[in-house]
DNA sequence: TTCCTTTTTGCAATGAGTTGCAAATACTTG
DNA sequence: CAAGTATTTGCAACTCATTGCAAAAAGGAA
Protein backbone atom coordinates (compact mmCIF):
# COMPACT_ATOMS: atom_id res chain seq x y z
CA UNK A 1 0.00 0.00 0.00
CA UNK A 2 1.57 3.29 -1.46
CA UNK A 3 1.66 6.42 0.87
CA UNK A 4 -0.85 7.72 -1.19
CA UNK A 5 -3.41 4.93 -0.34
CA UNK A 6 -2.86 5.54 2.92
CA UNK A 7 -4.22 8.73 2.61
CA UNK A 8 -7.18 7.49 0.85
CA UNK A 9 -7.98 5.13 3.59
CA UNK A 10 -7.86 8.09 5.98
CA UNK A 11 -11.03 9.34 3.95
CA UNK A 12 -12.78 5.77 3.67
CA UNK A 13 -11.91 5.08 7.04
CA UNK A 14 -14.14 8.03 8.20
CA UNK A 15 -16.78 7.39 5.75
CA UNK A 16 -16.34 10.05 3.02
CA UNK A 17 -16.77 9.28 -0.69
CA UNK A 18 -13.90 8.97 -2.68
CA UNK A 19 -14.87 11.21 -5.76
CA UNK A 20 -12.83 12.02 -8.57
CA UNK A 21 -12.53 15.96 -7.30
CA UNK A 22 -10.96 14.38 -3.88
CA UNK A 23 -8.63 12.20 -5.54
CA UNK A 24 -7.22 14.95 -7.64
CA UNK A 25 -6.69 17.56 -5.12
CA UNK A 26 -5.70 15.29 -2.47
CA UNK A 27 -2.64 14.58 -5.54
CA UNK A 28 -2.35 17.75 -6.05
CA UNK A 29 -1.24 18.42 -2.72
CA UNK A 30 0.47 15.79 -2.21
CA UNK A 31 2.75 16.87 -4.98
CA UNK A 32 3.22 20.10 -4.54
CA UNK A 33 4.70 22.04 -2.79
CA UNK A 34 4.91 23.31 0.42
CA UNK A 35 2.16 26.00 1.41
CA UNK A 36 -0.19 25.80 -1.71
CA UNK A 37 -2.38 28.91 -1.88
CA UNK A 38 -5.95 28.08 -2.97
CA UNK A 39 -5.98 29.40 -6.00
CA UNK A 40 -2.85 27.41 -7.19
CA UNK A 41 -4.46 24.03 -5.81
CA UNK A 42 -7.57 25.33 -8.03
CA UNK A 43 -5.22 25.82 -11.12
CA UNK A 44 -3.17 22.59 -10.96
CA UNK A 45 -6.69 20.26 -10.04
CA UNK A 46 -8.44 21.80 -12.99
CA UNK A 47 -5.82 21.31 -15.66
CA UNK A 48 -6.38 17.64 -14.56
CA UNK A 49 -9.96 17.49 -14.10
CA UNK A 50 -11.91 20.94 -16.64
CA UNK A 51 -15.19 20.16 -14.27
CA UNK A 52 -13.19 21.01 -10.80
CA UNK A 53 -15.38 24.17 -9.06
CA UNK A 54 -13.60 26.10 -7.02
CA UNK A 55 -16.51 25.42 -4.19
CA UNK A 56 -15.33 22.13 -4.02
CA UNK A 57 -12.03 22.92 -3.56
CA UNK A 58 -12.50 25.33 -0.79
CA UNK A 59 -14.99 22.40 0.71
CA UNK A 60 -12.40 19.30 -0.10
CA UNK A 61 -9.50 21.30 1.65
CA UNK A 62 -11.62 22.19 4.65
CA UNK A 63 -12.50 18.56 4.68
CA UNK A 64 -8.70 17.64 4.45
CA UNK A 65 -8.44 19.91 7.65
CA UNK A 66 -10.57 17.73 9.47
CA UNK A 67 -9.65 14.75 9.04
CA UNK A 68 -5.84 15.84 9.43
CA UNK A 69 -4.84 15.00 6.03
CA UNK A 70 -3.17 18.96 5.72
CA UNK A 71 -2.51 21.54 7.76
CA UNK A 72 -3.81 25.11 7.12
CA UNK A 73 -1.84 28.29 7.31
CA UNK A 74 -2.78 31.27 7.10
CA UNK A 75 -0.25 33.56 5.13
CA UNK A 76 -0.99 37.07 4.29
CA UNK A 77 -4.83 36.85 4.80
CA UNK A 78 -4.97 34.00 2.49
CA UNK A 79 -5.47 30.71 3.69
CA UNK A 80 -2.40 27.68 2.09
CA UNK A 81 -2.27 24.25 2.91
CA UNK A 82 0.25 21.26 2.69
CA UNK A 83 0.31 17.97 3.19
CA UNK A 84 0.60 16.56 6.93
CA UNK A 85 3.58 14.78 7.79
CA UNK A 86 3.11 13.63 11.32
CA UNK A 87 7.00 12.84 11.40
CA UNK A 88 7.63 16.35 10.82
CA UNK A 89 4.64 18.56 12.83
CA UNK A 90 5.85 22.02 13.24
CA UNK A 91 4.08 25.88 13.25
CA UNK A 92 4.86 28.88 11.64
CA UNK A 93 6.21 31.96 11.78
CA UNK A 94 5.21 34.56 9.14
CA UNK A 95 6.41 37.64 8.17
CA UNK A 96 4.47 40.64 7.66
CA UNK A 97 7.00 42.55 5.43
CA UNK A 98 8.05 39.67 2.62
CA UNK A 99 5.50 37.20 3.75
CA UNK A 100 7.84 34.81 3.74
CA UNK A 101 7.27 31.58 6.14
CA UNK A 102 9.55 30.10 8.67
CA UNK A 103 9.11 26.75 10.13
CA UNK A 104 9.09 26.30 14.00
CA UNK A 105 9.38 23.15 16.04
CA UNK A 106 6.93 22.52 18.12
CA UNK A 107 9.48 22.43 20.89
CA UNK A 108 9.54 26.10 21.46
CA UNK A 109 5.46 25.98 21.99
CA UNK A 110 5.78 22.95 24.57
CA UNK A 111 5.76 25.38 27.86
CA UNK A 112 3.66 27.99 26.66
CA UNK A 113 1.17 24.62 25.78
CA UNK A 114 1.19 23.31 29.52
CA UNK A 115 0.82 26.60 31.22
CA UNK A 116 -2.12 27.50 29.24
CA UNK A 117 -3.49 24.00 29.98
CA UNK A 118 -2.22 24.01 33.53
CA UNK A 119 -3.20 27.96 34.59
CA UNK A 120 -6.52 28.19 32.45
CA UNK A 121 -7.52 25.16 31.39
CA UNK A 122 -7.37 26.59 27.93
CA UNK A 123 -6.73 24.03 25.54
CA UNK A 124 -4.78 25.86 22.54
CA UNK A 125 -4.80 24.86 18.50
CA UNK A 126 -1.65 24.71 18.34
CA UNK A 127 -1.79 22.74 15.27
CA UNK A 128 -2.92 25.32 13.34
CA UNK A 129 -0.78 28.12 15.15
CA UNK A 130 1.22 30.80 13.11
CA UNK A 131 2.70 33.91 14.67
CA UNK A 132 3.28 36.65 12.42
CA UNK A 133 5.94 39.20 12.55
CA UNK A 134 9.17 40.72 11.07
CA UNK A 135 11.53 38.07 10.58
CA UNK A 136 15.52 38.96 10.52
CA UNK A 137 16.12 39.70 6.84
CA UNK A 138 13.27 41.98 6.75
CA UNK A 139 14.32 43.88 10.16
CA UNK A 140 15.86 47.42 9.35
CA UNK A 141 19.06 46.47 12.04
CA UNK A 142 19.34 43.17 11.41
CA UNK A 143 23.03 41.96 12.01
CA UNK A 144 22.02 38.78 10.36
CA UNK A 145 22.90 35.41 12.32
CA UNK A 146 20.10 32.93 12.54
CA UNK A 147 20.33 30.10 15.37
CA UNK A 148 19.74 26.61 14.32
CA UNK A 149 15.83 25.34 14.23
CA UNK A 150 14.12 27.55 11.62
CA UNK A 151 13.71 26.36 8.25
CA UNK A 152 13.26 29.48 5.35
CA UNK A 153 10.95 29.15 2.35
CA UNK A 154 9.62 32.14 0.19
CA UNK A 155 6.57 32.16 -1.73
CA UNK A 156 6.83 31.91 -4.94
CA UNK A 157 3.46 33.15 -5.95
CA UNK A 158 2.26 36.86 -5.67
CA UNK A 159 0.76 37.91 -2.10
CA UNK A 160 -0.06 41.66 -2.36
CA UNK B 1 -8.18 67.67 28.80
CA UNK B 2 -10.30 64.60 29.14
CA UNK B 3 -9.13 61.01 28.34
CA UNK B 4 -11.34 61.44 25.01
CA UNK B 5 -9.67 65.38 24.04
CA UNK B 6 -6.44 63.16 24.64
CA UNK B 7 -7.58 59.98 21.96
CA UNK B 8 -8.33 63.12 19.36
CA UNK B 9 -5.07 64.78 20.14
CA UNK B 10 -3.15 61.21 18.79
CA UNK B 11 -5.05 61.59 15.99
CA UNK B 12 -4.17 65.27 15.46
CA UNK B 13 -0.63 64.78 16.52
CA UNK B 14 0.13 62.36 13.20
CA UNK B 15 -1.64 64.97 10.92
CA UNK B 16 -5.00 63.09 10.45
CA UNK B 17 -7.89 65.20 10.24
CA UNK B 18 -11.10 64.73 11.96
CA UNK B 19 -13.88 64.14 10.84
CA UNK B 20 -17.39 63.95 11.87
CA UNK B 21 -16.92 59.85 11.31
CA UNK B 22 -13.91 59.49 13.15
CA UNK B 23 -15.07 61.17 16.09
CA UNK B 24 -18.56 59.03 15.98
CA UNK B 25 -16.40 56.33 15.91
CA UNK B 26 -13.79 56.65 18.31
CA UNK B 27 -16.81 57.49 20.34
CA UNK B 28 -18.32 54.25 20.09
CA UNK B 29 -15.16 52.03 20.69
CA UNK B 30 -14.79 54.30 23.57
CA UNK B 31 -18.13 54.18 25.12
CA UNK B 32 -18.56 50.30 23.41
CA UNK B 33 -17.66 47.04 25.48
CA UNK B 34 -15.09 44.65 25.23
CA UNK B 35 -14.45 43.56 21.54
CA UNK B 36 -16.83 45.20 19.62
CA UNK B 37 -17.85 43.33 16.18
CA UNK B 38 -17.68 45.63 13.16
CA UNK B 39 -20.94 45.61 12.19
CA UNK B 40 -21.54 46.20 16.02
CA UNK B 41 -19.75 49.76 15.69
CA UNK B 42 -21.42 50.28 12.21
CA UNK B 43 -25.01 50.01 13.91
CA UNK B 44 -24.12 52.33 16.61
CA UNK B 45 -22.20 54.67 14.83
CA UNK B 46 -25.15 54.98 12.23
CA UNK B 47 -27.67 55.49 14.82
CA UNK B 48 -25.58 58.39 15.71
CA UNK B 49 -24.71 59.77 12.56
CA UNK B 50 -27.15 58.76 9.72
CA UNK B 51 -25.34 58.87 6.61
CA UNK B 52 -22.30 56.81 8.31
CA UNK B 53 -21.08 54.20 5.64
CA UNK B 54 -19.61 50.39 6.19
CA UNK B 55 -16.49 51.21 4.18
CA UNK B 56 -15.67 54.42 6.37
CA UNK B 57 -16.06 52.43 9.64
CA UNK B 58 -13.56 49.67 8.00
CA UNK B 59 -11.08 52.44 7.10
CA UNK B 60 -11.21 54.47 10.59
CA UNK B 61 -10.85 50.74 12.14
CA UNK B 62 -7.86 50.68 10.17
CA UNK B 63 -6.78 54.14 11.09
CA UNK B 64 -7.30 53.76 15.09
CA UNK B 65 -5.43 50.22 15.02
CA UNK B 66 -2.33 52.08 12.64
CA UNK B 67 -2.07 54.87 15.60
CA UNK B 68 -2.51 52.65 18.34
CA UNK B 69 -5.89 54.03 19.38
CA UNK B 70 -7.81 50.69 19.21
CA UNK B 71 -6.71 46.68 19.57
CA UNK B 72 -7.66 44.70 16.52
CA UNK B 73 -9.02 41.06 17.63
CA UNK B 74 -10.04 38.27 15.15
CA UNK B 75 -12.54 36.43 17.22
CA UNK B 76 -14.33 33.85 15.07
CA UNK B 77 -13.15 34.71 11.96
CA UNK B 78 -14.12 38.28 12.31
CA UNK B 79 -12.61 41.47 13.35
CA UNK B 80 -13.20 43.01 16.55
CA UNK B 81 -12.14 46.32 18.09
CA UNK B 82 -11.32 47.50 21.39
CA UNK B 83 -9.99 50.87 22.75
CA UNK B 84 -6.25 50.37 23.77
CA UNK B 85 -5.65 50.85 27.28
CA UNK B 86 -1.95 50.91 27.71
CA UNK B 87 -1.88 50.22 31.46
CA UNK B 88 -4.35 47.35 30.94
CA UNK B 89 -2.21 45.19 27.44
CA UNK B 90 -3.04 41.86 27.08
CA UNK B 91 -3.84 39.23 24.84
CA UNK B 92 -6.67 36.68 23.92
CA UNK B 93 -7.17 33.32 24.19
CA UNK B 94 -10.25 32.70 21.84
CA UNK B 95 -12.37 29.66 22.44
CA UNK B 96 -13.57 27.79 19.40
CA UNK B 97 -16.56 26.09 20.97
CA UNK B 98 -18.23 29.07 22.64
CA UNK B 99 -16.37 32.28 20.70
CA UNK B 100 -16.02 33.32 24.47
CA UNK B 101 -12.71 35.47 25.27
CA UNK B 102 -10.01 35.11 27.67
CA UNK B 103 -7.69 37.75 28.43
CA UNK B 104 -4.30 36.57 29.15
CA UNK B 105 -0.97 38.61 30.65
CA UNK B 106 1.47 39.76 28.78
CA UNK B 107 3.65 37.81 31.25
CA UNK B 108 2.73 34.60 29.51
CA UNK B 109 4.07 35.31 26.06
CA UNK B 110 7.62 37.45 27.69
CA UNK B 111 10.19 34.04 27.38
CA UNK B 112 8.24 32.78 23.82
CA UNK B 113 8.83 36.19 22.76
CA UNK B 114 12.45 36.35 23.87
CA UNK B 115 13.18 32.76 22.36
CA UNK B 116 11.99 33.71 18.64
CA UNK B 117 13.99 37.24 18.83
CA UNK B 118 16.99 35.52 20.22
CA UNK B 119 17.54 32.23 17.93
CA UNK B 120 15.86 33.60 15.16
CA UNK B 121 16.17 36.87 14.86
CA UNK B 122 12.03 36.81 14.37
CA UNK B 123 10.14 39.75 16.15
CA UNK B 124 6.35 38.41 16.83
CA UNK B 125 3.69 40.83 16.54
CA UNK B 126 2.18 40.26 20.16
CA UNK B 127 0.16 42.87 20.27
CA UNK B 128 -2.37 41.40 17.89
CA UNK B 129 -1.77 38.38 19.50
CA UNK B 130 -4.81 35.41 19.74
CA UNK B 131 -4.57 32.06 20.23
CA UNK B 132 -7.54 30.08 19.43
CA UNK B 133 -8.64 26.67 21.32
CA UNK B 134 -11.09 25.17 23.72
CA UNK B 135 -11.52 26.52 26.81
CA UNK B 136 -12.42 25.32 30.40
CA UNK B 137 -16.14 25.64 30.17
CA UNK B 138 -16.15 23.47 26.41
CA UNK B 139 -13.95 20.76 27.24
CA UNK B 140 -16.04 17.44 27.77
CA UNK B 141 -13.76 16.67 30.46
CA UNK B 142 -13.67 20.00 32.30
CA UNK B 143 -13.34 19.44 36.11
CA UNK B 144 -13.58 23.26 36.74
CA UNK B 145 -10.90 24.93 38.57
CA UNK B 146 -8.70 27.75 36.87
CA UNK B 147 -5.66 29.85 37.86
CA UNK B 148 -6.01 33.45 38.29
CA UNK B 149 -4.60 36.20 35.74
CA UNK B 150 -8.06 35.43 32.98
CA UNK B 151 -11.11 37.17 32.99
CA UNK B 152 -13.64 35.95 30.96
CA UNK B 153 -16.09 37.60 29.03
CA UNK B 154 -18.71 36.56 26.46
CA UNK B 155 -19.71 37.72 23.02
CA UNK B 156 -23.25 38.85 23.32
CA UNK B 157 -23.82 39.30 19.46
CA UNK B 158 -23.75 36.10 17.16
CA UNK B 159 -21.36 34.17 15.92
CA UNK B 160 -21.96 31.41 13.40
C1' DT C 1 -13.45 84.65 5.55
C1' DT C 2 -12.13 82.80 1.16
C1' DC C 3 -9.31 79.98 -1.58
C1' DC C 4 -6.45 76.06 -2.23
C1' DT C 5 -4.49 71.60 -1.57
C1' DT C 6 -4.73 67.25 0.30
C1' DT C 7 -7.27 63.96 2.71
C1' DT C 8 -11.45 61.59 3.35
C1' DT C 9 -15.97 59.99 2.21
C1' DG C 10 -19.63 57.43 -0.27
C1' DC C 11 -20.60 54.45 -3.65
C1' DA C 12 -19.99 50.72 -6.52
C1' DA C 13 -17.13 47.09 -7.83
C1' DT C 14 -14.00 43.59 -6.48
C1' DG C 15 -11.83 39.55 -3.97
C1' DA C 16 -11.66 35.67 -0.83
C1' DG C 17 -14.33 32.43 1.17
C1' DT C 18 -18.96 30.24 2.43
C1' DT C 19 -23.56 28.44 1.72
C1' DG C 20 -28.41 26.90 -0.10
C1' DC C 21 -30.23 24.03 -3.16
C1' DA C 22 -31.31 21.06 -7.03
C1' DA C 23 -29.00 17.75 -9.89
C1' DA C 24 -25.51 14.27 -10.09
C1' DT C 25 -23.01 10.43 -8.21
C1' DA C 26 -20.56 7.24 -4.81
C1' DC C 27 -21.49 3.62 -2.01
C1' DT C 28 -24.65 0.01 0.12
C1' DT C 29 -27.83 -3.68 -0.05
C1' DG C 30 -30.29 -7.14 -2.43
C1' DC D 1 -25.69 -5.62 -11.63
C1' DA D 2 -29.74 -2.73 -10.52
C1' DA D 3 -32.11 0.23 -7.23
C1' DG D 4 -32.16 3.19 -3.28
C1' DT D 5 -30.20 6.57 -0.25
C1' DA D 6 -27.20 9.68 1.61
C1' DT D 7 -23.38 12.44 0.24
C1' DT D 8 -21.24 15.50 -2.90
C1' DT D 9 -20.98 18.62 -6.74
C1' DG D 10 -21.78 22.83 -9.49
C1' DC D 11 -23.86 26.95 -9.69
C1' DA D 12 -25.37 31.19 -8.06
C1' DA D 13 -26.05 34.07 -4.38
C1' DC D 14 -24.24 35.77 -0.38
C1' DT D 15 -20.95 37.67 3.54
C1' DC D 16 -17.00 40.11 5.23
C1' DA D 17 -13.54 43.07 4.03
C1' DT D 18 -10.93 45.95 0.68
C1' DT D 19 -10.28 49.28 -3.05
C1' DG D 20 -10.72 52.76 -7.21
C1' DC D 21 -12.51 56.89 -8.10
C1' DA D 22 -15.12 61.14 -8.29
C1' DA D 23 -17.27 64.32 -5.15
C1' DA D 24 -17.11 66.41 -0.62
C1' DA D 25 -14.86 68.45 3.13
C1' DA D 26 -10.96 69.42 6.57
C1' DG D 27 -7.24 72.27 7.64
C1' DG D 28 -3.74 75.78 6.35
C1' DA D 29 -2.46 80.16 4.09
C1' DA D 30 -3.63 84.71 2.31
Amino acid sequence: MTSYEQLLQVLRDEGHRLTPQRLIVLRVVAEGRQHMGVDEVFREAQSAYPFMDLATVYRTLRLFKQVGLVTEVAIGDRLHYELTHPEDRHHHMVCRVCHGAFNLSPHYLEEFNRTLVNEFGFVPDLDHFAITGVCVNCRPESSGEVGIGSEEFTLNEDVP
